[in-house]
DNA sequence: TGGTTTTATGTAAAGGTTTGCTATTAAACA
DNA sequence: TGTTTAATAGCAAACCTTTACATAAAACCA
């Protein structure tokens, strides 16, 4: 039903390679007349002619499109990282292609089989963690020389790029941040252990005790089976039921923080004053919360953007050879959450509770 | 590189019509013998074989693919709804291409064209207000018989499928609400008047006025220039340094509720105690506020989940010939941050703000 | 003026599928 | 046994571009 070269070659009457040529004469530097090149133009306009990407991408084995497979869209993190994708790829005539694969290994193995079936250009990864990893899978499109690279999580043993930020060191950073203010007993709300992210947080965590040589206690560590607040508000609640409450917490992160915030409230208790806390992300929100809370920041819009540069550059065959491997800093945010532990704390909170 | 087709014929030993049909047997039903099925199931393994969806869309004439444009997938509402689309539309075996256009029709028509060129089966579009709209556009898609329906915003002019909330209702729902709590000074933090859903919650909230008998005063609607918390938080503070400032607050949405919040807060008020506060949207946090924030649900999911669905119909040639104009109703969520306005509140209020 | 280079355009192959039509074979039937 | 029908499988066109190569005309040079 749309018009095709045909029809604008024949309006035009010139041969189809001629309207080629006008309409990617950036691209290209092939003389044309300014005689026939008007003629062309005039006919695309009144046929309203549009370029069947599908036979151009047939022909050129280019889409200009980005595989774009993430976990979720409507866990934070994720909308900004996309947004800045989003943004990059278009200044650059790119779309993306956005999949979710519930952070399930088997869909994302689905979704990319149909993007390589839909001959994307490239692909940019949160790889999934629950299920088998698709390893071999990424090894493969390896082989194929197909531009990939991983955000946010990365796999061991799969030689690609990558860009994370380092979480181990944001986690020192915060829980470094709590024992310089004095606290010894720091609760740490984690989140699934089979995450990356939560394991080597855990680690950052372990390494300020180790530091200060302070013993790790695991009665101050709880796992939680996702990451959303309900299960901060729970955990919390437990931690203020123990005999000795930890004075401080680290929450893996911001969400999870707003639900431990709720718990305390709840128990009549205040941030910072009674129990200090810090998050992880640096949500659009922390700034905005009754206690504007203090946090780590994940540069969200940097990968996002770095991400695709980087992967553009690849399909492009510009850049490094070499997989490049990218960790970014993470930044403690210093807002109002923590406090510095007076001498009496410890007796006190103790008598708040048993209000 | 990839296998294509005509090597898995050859080392089946059949000809690409027979391949062809036996991987996509499901759809037709010509009767294909076991033991040539088996063969050439066997060399498509073999080779690897994924078959090229640009070749196959340019026969079909059908790309399995959608595209979905935004304002921008970062504002609160939107993730949700992506998030719907994409998994309804996976689960059917389409993918959706995501374009932002930052509410700016010029970037919306250019993300119209080049998915156009794409040859998208559809579209999902949320409409850009700023510049001039996109109008004439969308109805020359609509002569060419592309599928399009729109989502949370539609164009008055336009004829074609639309599944938006009844913002009015919303907006009279929250104010009504209010009124019978007793308040009768009701302010509404507005955003800019070229949204319709700003438009249309201003005519919900004059109605509930009106239908108490009470008058509209102009000083207690205030306009934001987008709808960002930071400008809840200006704007509020704006109310309170009134001489006499309502008694109760109308958000058109939770972040700037959010934002009303902090500035609340900070003078040493309490949301219900000193003032009541409505939001809009029922962002997932809204329950997790230091009050739990009362407001008006826009049933996010739903809104994605039906739009894809009637969608595909459309490009699947079921369903309604006619467009189909779907208003949902707003669901007021009620709970903690409104109390009913007792006589002495006024002066109270007062002398507070006077300390 | 004849030969060479430059400029402008056309021809046709290639890219990888699907599918209407045709051809072959085998089975069923009379 | 001859004919019809059903079951399989192949042929080749069509989908719409881009681009290497060929060609023709014009411009240049000696």
């Amino acid at each position: 039903m749309p018009a095709t070269i045909i029809d604008v070659a024949e309006k035009a009457n010139v041969s189809t390679a001629t309207v080629s040529r006008v309409l990617n004469q950036k691209y290209c530097n092939i003389p044309i007349s300014e005689k026939t090149k008007s003629r062309v133009l005039k006919a695309t306009a009144e046929l309203k002619y549009k370029p069947n990407a599908l036979a151009r991408g047939l022909v050129t084995q280019k889409t200009r499109t980005i595989g774009v497979i993430i976990p979720e869209i409507s866990t934070l993190f994720y909308p900004e990282v996309v947004e800045s994708i989003e943004n990059f790829a278009r200044s650059k005539d790119y779309h993306i292609i956005l999949c979710m694969s519930g952070d399930n290994s088997k869909e994302e193995k689905k979704c990319l089989e149909t993007l390589l079936e839909k001959r994307v250009d490239g692909f940019i990864i949160s790889p999934a963690q629950l299920g088998t990893p698709n390893n071999q899978y990424f090894e493969e499109l390896e082989e194929e020389k197909m531009p990939l690279i991983f955000i946010d999580r990365h796999i061991e043993k799969v030689e690609r790029d990558f860009i994370i930020i380092d979480n181990t060191l944001g986690a020192y950073k915060a829980v470094d941040y709590l024992i310089n203010l004095g606290h010894r007993r720091i609760g740490y709300i984690a989140g699934p252990r089979n995450l990356s992210a939560v394991q080597d947080r855990l680690t950052g965590y372990r390494k300020a005790l180790e530091n200060h040589n302070l013993r790790c206690e695991d009665g101050l560590i709880k796992e939680l089976s996702n990451l959303k607040k309900e299960g901060g508000y729970q955990v919390m609640k437990e931690f203020l039921e123990m005999d000795n409450p930890p004075t401080a917490i680290f929450a893996i992160n911001d969400m999870v923080a707003i639900g431990a915030l709720k718990a305390i409230r709840e128990a009549k208790l205040k941030v910072p004053e009674n129990i200090s806390l810090v998050g992880f992300d640096d949500i659009e929100l922390a700034s905005f919360l009754e206690v504007p809370l203090t946090t780590v920041s994940q540069q969200q819009y940097r990968i996002g953007n770095l991400a695709t540069r980087i992967l553009i550059d690849r399909i492009e065959k510009k850049g490094e050879k070499k997989p490049q491997k990218i960790v970014l800093e993470p930044k403690l945010i210093v807002r109002e959450s923590c406090r510095a532990l007076k001498k009496s704390r410890k007796g006190e909170l103790q008598c708040l509770l048993e209000r």
